[in-house]
DNA sequence: TTTTTATCCTATCAAACTTGTAGGGTAATA
DNA sequence: TATTACCCTACAAGTTTGATAGGATAAAAA
């Protein structure tokens, strides 16, 4: 399940990657437009400006804007970001492996072919969808 | 991320796919042959049986065993049993949808629209995944 | 009939994670 | 210098997860 931190950040990306007016925008005003806590929304910003996907600006007429342009976003990006691993397995994961405790080999393990498929397939998807794609949808 | 729950429950099942012999498992040494927790297993086992994928006998010589060939067990219906919804978000799901509190309209959610493709891609692969196709592999 | 075996079932629990709140610190602008 | 709005840390309630405890029940064997 996508945590609400992801669909919320996810949100407030689509909202400002809509503006066609580039400024930065306040948290508030994001918070009010989409239904956020906007203390919530506060820390998920934070976390993407720090990841390089957002930039901000402090004090009056400050808040937050595009670094890129939307259509340099994949969401590969903003999903790891947010949600952290895309495989549904640690040990399937390319960007966050880990190995599995009760697995004495990998290769020998059925579960793990079968989440390798589903990960490359959700992959696929994340790759070639950019934040331009989602507002254009 | 996929919980340990369903792991075991899909270890344990192709465990008793891979048997030659159909009698009855016991417990014990399922999970000794799979490094899983016994008395966790036993709850997974239940519901597996609960759910008509799995049947069970008492006492002496009793155990788990399927009770339909592993071709004819899809990997939709074990997910489902023991994870849950397979879709990323409640508002794509189609066993389990729900509304989201913070959306106004489904329709023009971006992050829905994203969503449904990973559901449907993933559906793609469970669906025509089963039991059987996992031993194979 | 009694004992043994192995599933059935409920309750419980610690740890981790999620969602959200509180409160002050810091930098930019007016 | 005052105001604005982001920055940052801590924390707390609620939920989920993974696992354990302990006995009830049914089937088979002694």
């Amino acid at each position: 399940m996508l945590s609400k931190k992801t669909k919320y950040g996810l949100k407030a990306l689509t909202f400002l990657a809509r503006r066609d007016v580039k400024g930065p925008v306040q948290i508030a005003e994001i918070s009010r437009s989409e239904n956020i806590s906007q203390k919530f929304l506060e820390s998920i910003l934070l976390t993407l400006r720090k990841a390089g996907i957002l930039g901000s600006k402090k004090g009056k007429g400050g808040g937050y804007y595009l670094i890129k342009d939307a259509a340099d976003v994949p969401m590969t990006d903003v999903i790891r970001v947010l949600e952290g691993p895309i495989a549904m397995l640690p040990c399937v994961s390319l960007n966050f492996y880990e190995k599995c405790d009760d697995c004495p080999d990998e290769n020998a393990c059925s579960v793990n072919k079968l989440m390798i498929q589903v990960r490359d397939s959700t992959l696929q998807i994340f790759r070639h969808t950019s934040l331009a794609d989602l507002i254009s949808e």
